[in-house]
DNA sequence: AGGACAAATGAACCTCGGTTAATTACGGCG
DNA sequence: CGCCGTAATTAACCGAGGTTCATTTGTCCT
């Protein structure tokens, strides 16, 4: 069934869609790293979530609804990714109890995330958010900028120095 | 396939179950208000959201993976909702092609949902997020206390005292 | 009506992160 | 090597929200 998508080939700076776009495909990432950020009324940015190889992206409210996107979608490194559209996926998935199965697996895997993100944005301090990401995607704490990283957390470049600085 | 859940009468304060327990079922509110919240270490509880009469709710993690639920659940009023084990669900949408769309659209309606969550907690001030409840939401805002208002908004009752006080 | 307990508000003080702006790395690259 | 643009750090000030505690407002109960 990927193999039916449309591979899609993108430098650094190079979008996938913006926010408010119409775009309900998923995508498959399959080198670089994307990163998927809203943008408020006032300009500011805040970054959603990395997504490094091997991960699947599509804005949930477009892909269900086929709604504008609620975020942008950017390469942050060159970056190779597979785009199949959600009706082709949701369509056949119709018929084949397997694809629907599959669909099921990564709808469950997103909601699971989520749940995760939410916890953390709810519970958890910037200095405590950013250990854990330093923690457990040690990767991505490289391979992306100090101001990408504390938009990640929610907080500023600056606010982020300090907290390095505390945490010596 | 709902009609063979298990039916679950609360009372105000009873936990449909714990933090940390292993649960993986999934329930249909069908009358009252639940109310899931996190527990952190120190003991400080942080509302993940309201679950209405027509709400559908489950620890995705607990879900998927069988993993401990990462939540708590309590009646905030009297209640009655049906629970189904999601195995049960899973493994007939292995057979049944309309259940497993079924699983589809109610996993893609719990992926939107955390994604608004997600964006209005990384992009929205406290105040913000507040008057979006009260605006989307009136009806929650009445049936539950000041306190919990402000734990799903992520401050404490002080603070959202004063967010009141200021928008006069 | 009065009493008791919980909910909501208010005030004083503190902390963390935002804001602004200046300063210091850290690359390319001529 | 020195120049220049970008990223990262630092500092000074401010404001939103946390903390603690006191006060007021409800509400239920008899």
């Amino acid at each position: 069934m990927v193999k039916n998508g449309r591979k899609v080939a993108l430098e650094v700076g190079d979008h996938v869609f913006m926010q408010g776009d119409s775009n309900s495909n998923i995508y498959f990432v399959k080198s670089g790293l994307l990163k998927a950020y809203y943008i408020r009324a006032d300009g500011k940015e805040h970054i959603k979530s990395f997504l490094p190889e091997g991960s699947i992206i599509g804005s949930m409210v477009a892909l269900v609804d086929g709604d504008p996107c609620t975020f942008s979608l950017v390469a942050n490194e060159p970056t190779t990714a597979i785009a199949l559209p959600y009706k082709v996926l949701a369509d056949a998935a119709q018929s084949d109890i397997e694809l629907a199965n599959a669909l099921v697996g990564f709808l469950g895997t997103y909601g699971k995330r989520k749940e995760q993100r939410e916890f953390q944005l709810l519970s958890l301090s910037a200095e405590d958010r950013y250990a854990l990401l330093v923690e457990t995607n040690p990767d991505i704490s490289d391979r992306v900028s100090q101001a990408d990283l504390a938009s990640y957390v929610g907080i500023t470049p600056q606010a982020l120095s300090r907290i390095k600085r505390r945490l010596k």
